[in-house]
DNA sequence: AGAAGATGTAAACAAAGTATAAACACGTCA
DNA sequence: TGACGTGTTTATACTTTGTTTACATCTTCT
């Protein structure tokens, strides 16, 4: 589930979006201001922000600038009752990818937050996450919070088949089948030693394990 | 250099619009309908279209559909004069990342631009920063803290175009679609030649490194 | 415990992909 | 014209990956 930061310090602005944004199927997490949105990005991982521009503390404008500081590339939409240029372009040379001016059309706000959803995920397609690790199917690696490994094709493929098939026993004869191509010539064995590779390359990785159903095969598996 | 497909069928606003991107930096194609588009298409490499929705022919949200469909994915800009929220929304359903109502407000449409590149990670700015190395495009240089390194345009724009993709792994054949052009019948060869080049052109500089991707291609990384 | 079957592991070999140097092609500019 | 810079192709050396093989180790069952 898409999980979105609601930054906004107006109480009945801020409850009417997130009734809102949670009937339109998003997990909402309100904050009041830039602080309050700190304190909520330390303990919940983020999707997208909505935030307001005009706040007490810490404002949206200076809470975006030190969000891209700080390194979060999710995408932001700012609120804004300004509707005079410099204002937008503030904004956007923040760090901001759009903009939305009040009052709030809420369907325009959903149609939005749509489009930079789509924007963002175009990556995530050939991502998997396994607990704290992420399969990057386009570089080939395992990126954990400590390294990033690099996993050669055919390893990486094993890998990805049977993360994309979390707990599912395959035959080693499946795999070859769904891996190799259904023509290949290729022994079984091949795949045993593939996971053996597999297993002392990622020796390190506490996400997750390949363990061995005995007299059947292999599966993927997390720890957690 | 980035490259706007610009369609609009008014002349009058088309050349507005030509020229004012053009002034801003950007190379400019001009097509005035959705057919004409797609033989820009077909010949030149693109980062970002910016469509009217009323045209002859081809529309733009059909125009948008079909791109998607045929797995294009650099940001769209969609011109309309239509306010109303249903067209809006069919806009962004074809697959358009945002949209500007006519009058076209060139500034904002400049700002909007910018935000879209940005948020698909592509850069217009003459010069990238990367740890204490500047690559400047004005002048075809790497300039470190002790010395300025002249690099051939070629080897330039190859370098320029990784150094815009942080960390992404782009295949040979992408390499020469985007540096050379779609219609290259350069060998993929080539680019190993140019990659090797760069190595030893910049072996001295710390602050990055293209590295190989084994069995993809190449990526550039920071070294820090 | 011991046998039979299944899995783990290391090493050798084969295949595929990459690095590098050198030769060639082309245009520029004194 | 001829030296030079740039871009491309080609040939060969080298590296990584993929597969097989042989043998060690482990499970399961009697």
């Amino acid at each position: 589930m898409v999980t979105i930061l609601l930054v906004e310090d107006d109480p009945a602005l801020g409850s009417l979006l997130d009734e809102y944004l949670t009937t339109s199927g998003y997990r909402v997490h309100l904050a009041v201001d830039g602080e309050a949105a700190l304190d909520v990005l330390e303990r919940e991982p983020i999707d997208l922000m909505v935030t307001d521009i005009m706040m007490p503390r810490l404002d949206g404008r200076e809470l975006t600038e030190q969000l891209r500081d700080a390194g979060y590339t999710f995408p932001i939409l700012m609120l804004t009752a300004l509707e005079t240029l410099p204002d937008k372009k503030k904004g956007f040379r923040a760090g901001a990818d759009d903009y939305l001016v009040k009052p709030v059309d809420l369907e325009e706000l959903e149609l939005r937050i749509e489009a930079m959803l789509r924007r963002a995920n175009i990556y995530r397609e050939h991502q998997i996450q396994l607990n704290d690790c992420v399969l990057d199917e386009r570089s080939l690696t395992v990126v954990t919070p400590s390294e990033t490994i690099e996993v050669p094709k055919k390893e990486f493929e094993l890998l990805y088949h049977l993360a994309t098939h979390l707990n599912q026993v395959f035959t080693r004869q499946q795999l070859l089948d769904r891996i190799w191509g259904y023509e290949t010539e290729s022994d079984v064995r091949t795949i045993d030693v593939h996971i053996n590779r597999l297993r002392s390359r990622l020796k390190h990785v506490e996400a997750f394990q390949i363990s061995t159903a005995w007299g059947l095969g292999y599966r993927l598996e997390l720890k957690s």
